[in-house]
DNA sequence: TGTACATCAGTGAACGCGCGTTCACTGATGTAC
DNA sequence: TGTACATCAGTGAACGCGCGTTCACTGATGTAC
């Protein structure tokens, strides 16, 4: 036994972490039901409580979690494309923005899934939807051609987030389509290189 | 009695969508409490059913009247600053991400307070919403400066909404309040004359 | 003007359901000797 | 190698509470004649 495996227990708490992590940003804080998500992770909802102190501390640990997850996946894509020569700030904007981005919440950034909701939770689960809004403007610092400043990474920021939620209600139809193609292309107008 | 006065009947009813419209604000969707709403509007429980066919009919016409309500006010500000000589998208820009708007929440633009849950509420409240938003864009393109066009009003509608969020979710810090004069600077910066 | 009846807005108790949380128990795995 | 015991992860029934919804009833206002 390597010092890295992880344990059975510590197994099935991964398995309940991304269960809920998936479900909040598909359907909310509220979509989380602790039932639920033990069933998804192949459990039955009494062992929960051995996991963790209580529903919110799951909910804190989540957003953590789909924090760094979907942080991973888009960074991938952009180191992607920044090795086929493709500029980093560009495929950021494109690949958070992607109209396939209006249905598929589930794998996609926590900030624009519930940032609404975030105010008002629990200390515990602030605490973390602050640290995942600080990593989506932090991942924007890296990839915004470095002379604009801390100020511009918090307003794109702002927009992308804004801009994918706003597209989610008016749904994958022309008008949602055209709100993300109009913020890609002003974006890309006035920010990258 | 003239016909523009309200009955008995439709003054309690707008008592409750206030109430609700409030509460949808402060709380979210899941804080608008039937019980809760109308001992706000001085009634008991029980006779909610008089006014409303459901919950989520109450949800829809709140979120209309709150969009048309927080509309008016901002509006008022803008026409008062632009008799006073002012830009009407500065004082636009500068209502709507004020440093009070991170605390007071109630009557503000519903759009910034449940963006993110709106994806997902029963279609009666999502029809409301959709209009909501569509309303903030309008009001947007009616301060833009007019050589800018519909996209550009999309974004901006976009960037104003994500920021204001953001904003609450760092809460009233100096951070938070950085966030919103970043905000305001970079689309005054952009947009304005 | 007065009486009887109908309508209307609102009351308050009760129902049913979902959900977070608790707890006694089980079956499997690991450890002592 | 084998036996007895302890630990550990998970099970499933049950509890308590909040909340949306229903419904029989009340008190006030309006209307017919």
């Amino acid at each position: 036994m390597n010092s890295t495996a992880p344990s059975k227990k510590e197994q099935s708490h991964q398995r309940i972490v991304a269960a809920a992590a998936r479900a909040m940003r598909r359907s909310g804080f509220k979509g989380v039901s602790v039932a639920e998500v033990m069933k998804e992770a192949g459990l039955t909802h009494g062992g929960f409580y051995a996991h963790f102190a209580s529903r919110d501390a799951l909910l804190a640990e989540a957003v953590s979690h789909a924090s760094r997850d979907s942080a991973t996946l888009i960074m991938n894509h952009v180191g992607k494309q920044a090795e086929a020569g493709g500029e980093r700030f560009r495929a950021y904007v494109n690949a958070y923005l992607s109209d396939t981005q209006i249905e598929a919440c589930e794998n996609g950034c926590p900030v624009a899934a519930l940032c609404s909701e975030m105010r008002g939770q629990a200390p515990e689960v602030m605490a973390s939807s602050r640290e995942a809004v600080h990593s989506l403007q932090q991942l924007v610092r890296e990839v915004l051609p470095a002379h604009h400043g801390e100020q511009a990474s918090w307003v794109v920021a702002a927009t992308l987030s804004g801009a994918l939620q706003m597209a989610r209600v008016m749904g994958n139809t022309p008008q949602g389509r055209a709100l993300l193609a109009s913020t890609r292309a002003e974006l890309l107008a006035r920010y990258a290189d």
